[in-house]
RNA sequence: UGCCCGAUGGUGUAACGGUAGCACAGCAGACUCUGGAUCUGUUAGUCUAGGUUCAAAUCCUAGUCGGGCAACCA
């Protein structure tokens, strides 16, 4: 017998987008010993969103592809909009997405010292001066983008008595806008980020991090590349519109003879049909459109841990949406798909009834008692479980049709359809209320081991058996795709009036005992997640996204 | 009006001078104890105009369109 090598199966192809093109080539070169080391640098200033995470499995995930680290890093560099109250939340966001840190967490405000000693630097070499122009004025002196701006008559200071005068910004003689330190590069520069950039300014308010010992605080531009270059960041990634500070990024890192930490831009993540937009979402709270940072139909991290999607979908979706430095919207339907698939294999499944009305058997005789249903047709090993039979069960609503429609599959008076893991009815007649309401259809039951020739199956519950559970509708937050595309148009007049839509269900027994956290597919109709404040005994779902429905009616 | 960045089916992307491919969505069919899942087929694309080349989505030039930049925000 011969037997062929096996051969080794590639490696699963990950998209080599620009950014592993980069890396690859830098680990070629050798430009950075073959080390990568990433970071992600949050604002603590407000939520995670699904746009985050596609900037925190990018980090993460080119450290862990090269074996290298990715920092936590709070970007606290401006007191008067970040607070502390937001750092747990990262925290947890970003563990929960399924990312380490190990322990690289950081915080802007621990190099404070050292962004000082480096300004003390800067003006020792003639590179920095403190200016005393107004923010008025300064905007006259910086000119506009088509026109040079002019020096600052405060530019030819001494380096002795910037330093001096700098000292006493930090010792707190002067008060907030008086003065600030500008680094001196070129006012006639067509990118106004480098017309002298003011890299302190004077804030007299505690920080939420480093207390009462700063009353100078530094810019981003230059505290940023002195953050990555002291953590010795190799692919410091960020979005797209910091393409114009790149400049002044490797102006820092060379003037302060820092690491070559090395800034590349990509493009944001947009989605269909809601906003993204701190501002927008902060809106959407305040104003109550929505039950908080967690509510479901949010695109935060938080609502959609709440909306019951598994973090895999989401690191599996950012994946496949691609990294590039243009612009674009992804549908919505992208995410959609990455969830089901994810939840198709790993959630087991039950039976609910969302529209109930009543279905009762002619032949109770010929009834059996209980019935054995797959917990998960996709895995065998998810074992099964026993569901009461009764001569009475409530089917869904829309499962019948009075005069059905073409191609309508489901039960009608004279036809027959399967009952899911039970057997076979076939309508033998209804009843129907003076207002012209189904109120209870009848039905003959045949047996499974009894083949009926049907279409369709449709769930059921038990009518007895069965317990009301809440469960939460969650929709479309917006009813177009690009709610704050126009400028004119406030994306609030976009709301969808029905993106969530409370209903009392009648569950299969088993689900009562369902948990916090839990997740399940109500067969034919979608995937739920049992909402974190369920009470014993009284769940409540949330539905995390509907099945695919190939039946247009 | 200045500078920077970008442009591939409806959407997200790949092709690194040599057959425009993949996924989502759509459509059609097969299969099925979920009108689910799965499988198959299919519609549909290189912004425009020049140039270089045996050969251009790819390189060059110009234009068009889109985005970003004039916080003591990040």
């Amino acid at each position: 017998m011969t037997t062929e090598p096996t051969p080794t199966p590639a490696p699963p192809t990950k998209n080599m987008h620009f950014i592993r093109e980069i890396i690859a080539a830098d680990n070629r070169s050798g430009k950075y010993g073959g080390q990568v080391v990433t970071r992600f640098p949050p604002e603590p200033n407000g939520y995670l969103h699904i746009g985050h995470a596609k900037a925190i499995c990018l980090d993460f995930g080119m450290a862990l592809e090269n074996n290298g680290r990715c920092h936590l890093r709070m970007d606290d560099t401006n007191p008067v909009k970040e607070d502390v109250e937001y750092t747990d939340a990262i925290k947890e966001d970003v563990r929960w997405l399924g990312f380490d840190w190990g322990p690289h967490y950081y915080h802007a405000s621990d190099y404070f010292e050292q962004m000082y000693e480096l300004a003390c630097g800067l003006i020792r070499d003639g590179k920095a001066y403190v200016c005393e122009l107004t923010s008025e004025e300064w905007k006259d002196y910086r000119g506009i983008p088509t026109e040079p701006g002019r020096e600052s008559p405060f530019r030819q200071r001494s380096p002795e008595e910037n330093l001096d005068l700098f000292q006493r910004m930090r010792a707190g003689e002067f008060p907030d806008g008086s003065k600030v330190l500008r680094a001196k590069i070129d006012m006639t520069s067509p990118n106004l980020h480098m017309r002298d950039p003011v890299i302190y300014r004077i804030l007299h308010v505690p920080h939420p991090h480093a207390g009462d010992q700063w009353c100078i605080y530094p810019m981003y531009d230059y505290a940023h590349p002195i953050e990555d270059a002291i953590e010795k960041i190799t692919h410091s990634m960020c979005t797209l519109e910091f393409e114009v500070h790149r400049p002044l990024y490797d102006w820092v890192i060379q003037n302060c003879n820092l690491f070559p930490s090395q800034q590349i831009e990509f493009a944001r993540l947009e989605l269909t049909y809601t906003v993204m937009s701190k501002r927008k979402l902060l809106e959407l709270v305040r104003q109550k459109h929505v039950n908080g940072w967690d509510d479901p139909r949010l695109p935060t991290l938080c609502g959609l841990r709440r909306r019951g999607v598994p973090p895999a979908a989401i690191r599996e979706f950012c994946e496949r949406i691609g990294v590039t430095k243009y612009d674009s919207l992804t549908d919505v339907a992208l995410l959609e798909h990455c969830i089901r698939d994810d939840l198709n294999k790993t959630v087991p499944r039950a039976m609910a009834v969302l529209d109930p009305v009543r279905l009762v058997f002619d032949n109770p005789d010929e009834l059996p008692a209980t019935i054995q249903a797959a917990n998960n047709p996709e895995d065998p090993a998810a074992g099964a479980r026993e569901i009461p039979f009764e001569p009475e069960l409530f089917i869904e609503r829309e499962d019948f049709a009075e005069v059905p429609p073409p191609k309508y599959f489901r039960l009608a008076p004279g036809k027959s359809v399967r009952l899911r893991n039970a057997g076979f009815v076939t309508c033998t007649g209804f009843e129907k209320d003076a207002a012209g309401n189904i109120t209870l259809i009848r039905g003959r039951f045949t047996p499974m081991n009894q083949p009926v020739k049907v279409k369709a199956t449709i769930h059921w519950v038990p009518a007895q058996a069965a317990r009301p559970v809440e469960v939460r509708l969650y929709d479309r937050l917006f009813t177009v795709p690009e709610p704050d595309a126009d400028k004119n148009v406030d994306f609030m007049t976009h709301l969808n009036p029905d993106s969530l839509q409370t209903v009392q269900a009648l569950a299969e027994p088993s689900l009562l005992a369902a948990q916090p956290g839990d997740r399940f597919q109500f067969e034919r109709i979608g995937y739920f997640y049992a909402e974190p404040d369920s009470r014993p005994n009284a769940p409540v779902f949330n539905r995390t996204v509907t099945l695919k429905d190939s039946w247009k009616g």
